[in-house]
DNA sequence: GAACAAATAT
DNA sequence: GATATTTGTT
């Protein structure tokens, strides 16, 4: 609070966001009584006593320290983030998380703007929460206050579940267990349960699409619909390089999957270490960027659509090689 | 403790 | 009703 927000790579924001604010003209200082002397009488209001800085920084300060001993505090909400936002392991996809003290709008989840209802957590706002009032005021509240929240509500957003298509590509169906995706989703704040869960989902999609082979997804399936439905076969998987599964912490790169039936994995996945942060499309101010039904399957379907992965470096090149080594092109991959 | 399925909550 | 979370069981 008053303190200057720094963020990396994100003055053009800074600006754009400064542009509006209101002038300093436009404020009413908080040392100005909202009343008028007049009115006051008028209405036998006992007269406000004069502000003086002192007062207003003072209050501003109770204020904080209040808002930092209640639990419900939003900020306290995303501890976890804050514990790994150094971690080498850069986050590769920015989750979405609902706040659980807000109702729920069915317009949130396709990106309302109002930032009181849906907030998209980033690294750098996670940094600016963390390097203003809560560094300042209320560290040690912090901890405490994160274990005894619940975790804000996870949004699937469509590129969320597409990395953990990815990944359970990369596994096999067989062998995704959540606590593998999790790992090698490598997103953070993102936990077991919430992976759970949605393999959980993503399995009864799966049975059920497998189940009718020809129709195609039912109206429901928006989000799974996005992305490919695996084969039968990838209940067996084991990569082209003879090795089966990515080892959980990820220090296997490259790792490319072939099932035995012949049907080949879509994507390697990357590990954690060769991931560059990716920019995750996000919930735009108008909610239309990242709503399902929005998105063509095409869009999402067609990896030539994954314009992320060229944010990929070398590694993700050579991995690229190595898929071709093993005679699977981004052309031989299935469309399910 | 992890995975899974079912129940429950939003 | 759809989806995410929580809970109970293995």
């Amino acid at each position: 609070m008053g303190e200057e927000v720094k963020i990396d790579g994100g003055e053009d924001r800074m600006t754009e966001w400064e542009a509006g604010l209101p002038t300093f003209d436009d404020l009413t200082p908080l040392s100005q009584a909202l009343i008028p002397p007049e009115l006051a009488s008028a209405f036998k209001i006992s007269p406000e006593h004069t502000r003086t800085m002192v007062d207003v920084n003072r209050a501003s300060k109770n204020t904080i320290s209040s808002l930092c001993g209640r639990v419900s505090h939003p900020s306290s909400t995303f501890k976890p983030f804050l514990n790994n936002h150094n971690h080498q392991n850069e986050p590769s996809v920015q989750i979405h998380v609902m706040e659980e003290t807000e109702t729920e709008d069915p317009d949130l989840t396709q990106g309302g703007s109002d930032p009181k209802k849906f907030r998209r957590m980033e690294p750098e706002e996670v940094d600016s929460v963390t390097h203003t009032a809560t560094t300042d005021y209320c560290t040690d509240d912090r901890s405490a206050a994160a274990k005894t929240l619940k975790r804000p509500r996870l949004v699937w957003t469509p590129q969320l579940h597409k990395r953990f298509v990815e990944v359970v590509a990369h596994l096999g169906l067989k062998d995704a267990v959540p606590k593998t995706i999790m790992q090698l989703m490598n997103v953070e704040g993102l936990t077991r349960e919430n992976v759970a869960s949605h393999l959980q989902k993503y399995r009864l999609y799966v049975k059920r699409m497998q189940g009718l082979s020809n129709d195609g997804p039912s109206a429901s399936d928006h989000l799974f619909a996005s992305t490919p439905v695996p084969p039968q076969s990838f209940n067996d998987s084991s990569s082209c390089s003879g090795h089966g599964n990515v080892a959980a912490n990820g220090s296997r790169g490259g790792g490319n999957s072939e099932n035995h039936g012949g049907m080949p994995i879509p994507m390697p996945y990357p590990p954690p270490q060769q991931l560059m942060p990716m920019p995750m499309m996000v919930m735009a101010a108008n909610g239309h960027v990242g709503v399902p039904g929005n998105m063509t399957p095409a869009g999402i379907n067609g990896y030539e659509a994954h314009s992320h992965y060229n944010h990929y470096p070398q590694q993700y090149t050579s991995m690229m090689q190595q898929q071709r080594d093993c005679g699977k092109l981004d052309s031989d991959l299935p469309r399910y």
